[in-house]
DNA sequence: ATGAAAGCGCTAACAG
DNA sequence: CTGTTAGCGCTTTCAT
């Protein structure tokens, strides 16, 4: 089924069936009354390839994401989805998974022109480091960074206050009594991780506590950096009595890992998270946490991107509230200033 | 950077250059090393409009899911990318979402011929219910059925063998001393569902235990039914002694509402899951339940497509292994025989 | 408001 | 083994 059918059948030109979809307003209302019955007959749906050809346009917009099975992006995929749906883009998502060859694929990918823009989770451009060093990205196309900014590239950011989150979260465990107020990491270099440690250095500052190194915990976002974490925790003779996580998937690590040492949380040690994820709600206990507007998110990147593609103006930063989750897994230190005892009953662990 | 500037600048044809690309073996040595030259010089990348219009291929392959928020799909995706980019194909992702109009578009997007082919993990062809009624899809590409089988459809499918998993829960848990074995189901209608269901039927017959329907809670794999099955448990003064959940994610809600209910998990009631998601491991209680190879069933789903696109033959059904994999959620039933007392202590549940 | 015609960049037939 | 040539189906001038 071809254009050409349609226009047999409509008693028109071919021009006449494509501006008839494409700009209505200049076919007179009985041709396109012809047309579209005539459609409406064949079931005739154009062929992207040709339209892609001849419109150097291709409907497509590319999704770049570190880690597809992270839990942290399902909303804030579907967000993007629905948003690009409703403009009539479809999505394709490239998963890096850490791999450079991936990376080098994807940015052919798009430099072959098969997606008309693309937005960023990823935290740099194709081809640079997150430092912005390699190869300025030369990408014709429109992009947005969603999450993790890009502060190298003049490109528009959606993301979150992450510093002030931090901060907040970090001044609501010291309100709550805490002294020694651990600080469980995102990976090295990451531009999340940097803004939430500078936040909690400035919770810290404002409630008047001093920073020690000692309490800063490596991870990467994982459970299994959280359990790891936990495991260091268990083993040491004195314990903060609180630890903010900074993904909620490292504090249920954490706390599972505490509480198979025999800790309780939050009576022996308060656990807060960040992003508030599905599985937040239901851990044990409830977990505290900063609420991300994910699928909100996710719907302003597509959106703006979508203005870019258009031709329509778009702001260059836009920052989406996130929220205090106050549950269950924070409560004031109960032995402030007693020497905690070391754990005797220790439980194995069996993280799959 | 056109097909053209390489082939002036090795000096051939761009018939020459298409089949350096395409079927090497084609070209003589010489000719081919120029154009590889010419193509390292220019970094031409070909034209995927030109070449899908011309060839009748796209190279993209559409993923159909139900919910894409669900974290059980998450590493089945990785696993269909990691084979379609090892194959040079791409991949779309559509969300049905539950939403009719989203299904007739990618409906439409599939017959407009944007995609090769398309694994299934919705358990029902376009335009069709579950059921087979409905328009016969005659979408002309291959298809792949994932996870949950079309039985009505005469296209692949690659799942596990739920009916026989589920069985094998329900005898692990009789084994383990339990006579009142309740069952959280999944949706009504859906197919993992009804094998599901027949596999705890087989269990209970096998351990000699008499169904009793009373003990079948309804739910539909999210963690919200799960808390809702808690809920009605905890209300209840005669309560099953251990819960069959049809999805982890049930058990994860269902447990935190027990738990919260001043209800013991294992002691009071023992939970079971299924499917093996990242936070079964990391539950409190850890959840015992049965392990699905998403990643694998992702990988194989792609790769039996892989096969149809390139018209090798492939097999018409293939089931992957799953595994009972024992934590801590279940114990023996502590007081047999003896009537369970109606809790009183019950804390106020905030799931988000 | 409409039609004729020229490609978009590529691959596949066909010759040679 | 290699080049020539004819489209793939659509959109978009340029006329009318």
């Amino acid at each position: 089924m071809r254009i050409q059918d349609v226009a047999k059948l409509a008693d028109v030109s071919t021009a006449t069936v494509s501006r008839a979809l494409a700009t209505p307003e200049r076919v007179s209302p009985e041709a396109r009354a012809r047309v579209l019955e005539a459609i409406a007959k064949t079931g005739y749906v154009p062929n992207p390839a040709a339209r892609s050809l001849r419109s150097q346009k291709t409907y497509m917009v590319l999704v770049v994401l570190p880690d597809l099975s992270n839990t942290f992006f399902s909303k804030i995929l579907r967000g993007i989805e629905e948003r690009l749906f409703e403009a009539g883009y479809g999505m394709i998502i490239s998963d890096l998974d850490g791999s450079p060859e991936k990376e080098a694929h994807f940015a052919a990918f798009t430099a072959a022109g098969r997606v008309d823009g693309a937005i960023l989770l990823n935290g740099h451009l194709f081809g640079q480091t997150r430092e912005g060093e390699g190869m300025p990205a030369k990408i014709g196309i429109p992009l947005v960074a969603l999450c993790e900014a890009i502060p190298s590239a003049d490109i528009p950011q959606i993301e979150i206050d992450n510093r002030a989150a931090a901060n907040r979260m970090t001044q609501h465990l010291a309100s709550s009594g805490h002294r020694r107020i651990a600080y469980l990491s995102g990976p090295a270099g990451n531009v999340l991780e940097k803004e939430r440690f500078l936040g909690y250095r400035d919770g810290l500052k404002a409630a008047g506590l001093p920073f020690d190194p000692a309490l800063v915990l490596p991870g990467d976002y994982t459970i299994e950096s959280g359990v790891k974490a936990g495991q260091d925790l268990v083993a040491r003779s004195t314990r903060p009595t609180a630890v903010f996580c900074t993904s909620d998937e490292m504090a249920i690590g954490l706390m599972r890992t505490l509480l198979s040492a025999g800790l309780k949380v939050p009576e022996d040690i308060s656990v807060a998270g960040f992003d508030d994820i599905e599985f937040a709600a239901v851990a044990e206990p409830a977990l505290t946490t900063i609420h991300q507007p994910r699928r909100e998110l996710g719907q302003m990147a597509a959106a703006v991107l979508i203005d870019l593609l258009q031709g329509r103006p778009s702001p260059k930063r836009i920052r989406l509230e996130t929220e205090l989750i106050i549950r269950d897994s924070v409560a004031s230190p109960q032995n402030i200033e007693k020497a905690p005892a070391k754990s005797t009953r220790t439980r194995a662990i069996k993280p799959t």
